[in-house]
DNA sequence: TTCATTCTGGAATAATCGTTTCAGAATGAA
DNA sequence: TTCATTCTGAAACGATTATTCCAGAATGAA
């Protein structure tokens, strides 16, 4: 009957999200957008929306491609501590690895304190998160690998928040020792 | 000889750090700070310069008066672990009290990562603020009122990071029940 | 008061912003 | 091939951006 769409609109959506990633969301403008999409600006207005509709799929594309490989990663480890101590690590190196911000921190202290829409999906998603981490927490604890006369779920927003000042030290030092000792700190901490 | 300058240039720089403050730098527009700083565009031009020097004047002020009044509140203790108890304690209850996001971190994950200038200059401070904490650290444990088997900079470094996860974790939940309890959390754990 | 100097208010600038519009190319069932 | 439909490309939209300019008011030493 009539043409149809001619792109795969994940694939688009992961350009944007790389370019939010980059430069934030306010400071990238919808022509950044058309040309790292190489989408035209109708396609892209007709097809999925305006800058914050694109801009909330990229954020839950980005999480549910982190939650997916985090969940990957904790299946092949035999034991929770294992896989926390896997989860924590990595974490470690991630940040070391990337020199762009954080797409997720970034946009829950850019954003999230004046945008109600963007901050429940950041909440929802963290909430999903720690969830997920406080289960191995109180596996572990379960299993006698951990000190289990601390609440499972502050340990695990102990671990999450963590994160989120490693990849602040690392953007203001470029440290990877320090991120790398702040992560064994952490493992020996939860551990002890 | 000449007409001077009528306005308390230190005065209008609070204001429009208040601005950058609840909105960020890019959202914030020279609009917005010639309302709030109830100045005439040419005079802030022409006297302070443009965006960029402004924020930069903003972001210092900043740091000065938060140095400042942790120094004096220091000061006022009469152990170094008191002194980190309150510390630690009076930023739990800043967050908590605080409805808008953190200049610090939001320049700190909005700008730094592609902003040399403020980078450096944010780096800078945070050393500073770091040095700060680890000389209380160390002097703490010098009295033997906490574990010295560890880094005093590698635990000042740890509980300055602890403050950034804990607004972030703040923004998303607005639960300040959790951010006491974290802060309780960290004050136990450096102390055991 | 005079007058060189400096500040002030508002208009003007050029660039960029996000978004819309629309003619025409592409499509694919009939 | 036909033709209704949908996508595409580029131009155009009005609003807003940061910044500059300039005429005139205010200033204060001479």
């Amino acid at each position: 009957m009539a043409r149809c769409v001619e792109f795969n609109e994940v694939e688009k959506i992961e350009k944007a999200m790389n370019v939010f990633w980059e430069k934030g969301y306010n400071a990238t403008s919808m022509q950044d957008l058309v040309d790292a999409m190489q989408i035209n600006r109708s396609s892209l207005y007709n097809t999925i929306g305006d800058k914050h509709q694109l801009f909330m799929k990229c954020i839950s594309n980005y999480f549910d491609n982190a939650m997916q490989e985090l969940k990957d990663k904790v299946a092949n480890e035999t034991s929770a501590k294992a896989a926390l101590i896997k989860v924590i690590s990595d974490k470690a190196d991630w940040i070391i690895s990337c020199d762009k911000g954080c797409l997720g921190m970034k946009t829950i202290f850019e954003i999230a304190p004046d945008d109600c829409t963007v901050r429940n999906v950041m909440s929802k998603n963290n909430d999903i998160f720690i969830e997920f981490l406080a289960t191995i927490v109180q596996k572990a604890m379960d299993d006698g690998e951990m000190d289990d006369s601390e609440d499972a779920a502050l340990m695990a927003e102990y671990i999450a928040t963590s994160f989120t000042g490693w990849k602040q030290s690392y953007i203001l030092n470029g440290n990877p020792i320090k991120i790398k000792k702040m992560s064994e700190f952490l493992i020996k901490n939860i551990f002890k």
